[in-house]
DNA sequence: GGCATTGCCGAAATCGCTTTCGGCGTTCAT
DNA sequence: ATGAACGCCGAAAGCGATTTCGGCAATGCC
């Protein structure tokens, strides 16, 4: 065993034991600090190398008893393979990566953690690139930043489509999908429906008898709040009613306080549809304010369905929408791409419907006494 | 170059160059799919792989022009290191994880993204594993999880002792610290001043002019909950005043609401002091639908400086938990650990005092007609 | 001039795993 | 009886980086 400089190999040979396999540790304990490699496990099983592969990435072809003895020096070396050495040679590095952004929103939070579960069911580690700001330069860069430790796939919480677009350019032959508002036609995408979550809210205020629905909306520049309010403007032209302006705002609580009391004031107006949950806070406030009874004179729904809305005064019917499951198929919308890269058309698009949650902050119009009076004594109802 | 074994050995000969490299792929792309490897820039180059490693990893004694050469051919070939081979043979995979959960809280969700900018400026990846309960299990199991991807170091975000000590049992051998109210001796970690929050508070409702201060108080099992009490009890007794008894209630608005119910009925009750930000909010409309003006008839300060504080009605003075700069602490404390794995005494509690916002929600007892006037009427302030 | 030092760079070994190739012994079909 | 097929397993060759060892020139010092 001499190679062709001359020297002698080191130890590498089952025949040598006293050559330290590595590092400096004189003695290798059996039951160790999990710095055992497989083929220490063979040695202890009585077997090669790649049949202790073979057990771990359950291959056929091994027998019943063999693979019980693996199994056992397995456990009793505590033995962790190496996703490295098994990265390097199958190329697979087996993470994810998610795209995310802090945001004092409640949705985009409350998705990073269900993507991780489901991944980590999936067999799949996540890792996260955090975005500082809302803008291509920052998607770029994360995403980046992932490609660098060679993630398989990418998913893109991305509310604006000038950042999913970005991802479409940045993650160039790495399966990707976005998940949440922005959207691109270049990549899949998971999200809720929100037109038909606003025609649901604005149907269940009809319904209840209003002739007309009034909608604050969110900000401008995010799809959603635009999809929103082409649901609320449908349904209103399905049953044929007057159509009023939309009441511009962004997602706060604060916006939903100022456009509240102007609609405060409007006698008219009986039934609000908010863009958002935070929005009706400030709505049902100003209407508090105002003297104005929800909803016995004014009824609102909100859009979120956070657990919050179920202890605003009155609990707020709201349109749930089920970020965790959102999240959950935006990973399977990513893992059908990871099993079959090139595959028949896969959905572009999976609209989740979202479902109306109904509390009691929406009611018929005028029916005022009867449905509050027991509301305002009462602390918030407890429902989720 | 003949293998003992008798076979000629496969193309790994520099002379050679007409055997593919890897794979199949017939030609290699001078600009490619970002699938080259160390030794075409070497080849590009003129040099030895080594040497682009050595321009890589910053070493010196490479010439100037030399790492000239090699920087323009990674550029040209749009070369990525490959984290895997790197991670094999330096044994650092260059990762972090994160255990974090899924709350709705505001404070947790936030500090994921500020640890993951800190990390990713230190040059370190970060993954995640989230728990799905807050109990001892979920957190082994996480530990487990992060440790199979070989992280260098954890950070847990966790709010109960319990799992800070399941997290010290786990990572045995591996640096980690936990990060909010959950805590260990066996751990460092990163916290808010709980106790001096408490007591900024609670002084500054003092220093206004009321002769005691009454506590709504989260929830018993959260030891963030129990310091704010004793920082609540600590200025009480330091200021010679009465200390009522803790009203009992966890962080979410439906139960400030209750208790600021019974809080409203009475009338010695000028000033309270809430544990979170959500608590206060609850309290508020208590106090509001009482017919208790505030500041005018009592005073209110929350905890937690949420940004939707300063659109409440009136906006909220509050305790500012500054939870981006609290991650980045966990995460310099992690840093520690890791540059000199056996070096001197660590902080073991890193202390991160918070900031009293003061807005509009406290006033001097009394004070309610000129303090409110003005503010019932407009907006909601614009402060931060 | 001789020798050690310094600056720069290359050959080979190695990290721990999977893959490919092939070797046996049994069983099954012919 | 014989060849093929199958079940089970081992030897060796990588994956793509870093590390160790050493080589070669130019320089500094005695």
């Amino acid at each position: 065993m001499i190679d062709n400089d001359g020297r002698a190999r080191s130890g590498r040979e089952r025949t040598a034991p006293s050559v330290p396999a590595r590092g400096n540790e004189a003695e290798r304990p059996v039951r160790g600090s999990g710095r055992s490699i497989m083929r220490d496990v063979a040695e202890l099983a009585g077997v090669s190398a790649q049949t202790v592969s073979r057990v771990i990435n359950g291959h056929p072809y091994v027998a019943d008893h063999t693979r019980q003895r693996v199994l056992d020096a397995m456990r009793r070396l505590d033995y962790r393979l190496n996703p490295a050495a098994r990265a390097l040679v199958t190329r697979r590095s087996g993470t994810l990566g998610i795209v995310g952004y802090e945001s004092p929103l409640y949705g985009p939070t409350s998705m990073l953690y269900a993507i991780e579960g489901a991944a980590r069911a999936a067999g799949y580690f996540v890792s996260v690139a955090s975005l500082r700001h809302l803008d291509r330069r920052s998607v770029l860069d994360a995403v980046d930043w992932l490609r660098r430790q060679s993630v398989e796939g990418i998913i893109a919480i991305a509310p604006k489509p000038a950042m999913a677009s970005a991802l479409a350019e940045a993650s160039c032959g790495l399966p990707a999908v976005t998940v949440g508002g922005g959207c691109t036609e270049a990549l899949p995408s998971a999200q809720i429906d929100n037109v038909e979550g606003a025609r649901l809210a604005t149907r269940h205020l009809l319904d209840l008898g209003h002739t007309t629905v009034h909608h604050v909306a969110g900000p401008q520049d995010w799809p959603e709040a635009g999809e929103r309010v082409d649901g609320w403007r449908a349904a209103l032209r399905a049953a044929g009613a007057p159509v009023p302006a939309v009441v511009p705002g962004d997602w706060s609580a604060g916006t939903g306080y100022e456009q509240g009391e102007r609609l405060a004031r409007d006698p008219r107006v009986t039934a609000i549809f908010c863009a958002s949950d935070q929005l009706a806070l400030g709505v049902l406030r100003a209407l508090h304010e105002a003297g104005r009874r929800v909803p016995g004179d004014v009824s609102v729904v909100g859009f979120d369905g956070t657990a919050d809305g179920a202890h605003f005064l009155p609990p707020l019917t709201s349109v749930r929408q089920d970020f965790a499951e959102l999240g959950r198929r935006s990973l399977r919308l990513l893992l059908a791409q990871l099993d079959r890269p090139v595959s028949g058309p896969l959905p572009r698009r999976d609209l989740l419907v979202p479902e109306l949650v109904v509390r009691h902050s929406a009611a018929a119009p005028g029916d005022g006494d009867r449905a509050t009076a027991g509301l305002t004594l009462s602390g918030p109802a407890r429902g989720a």
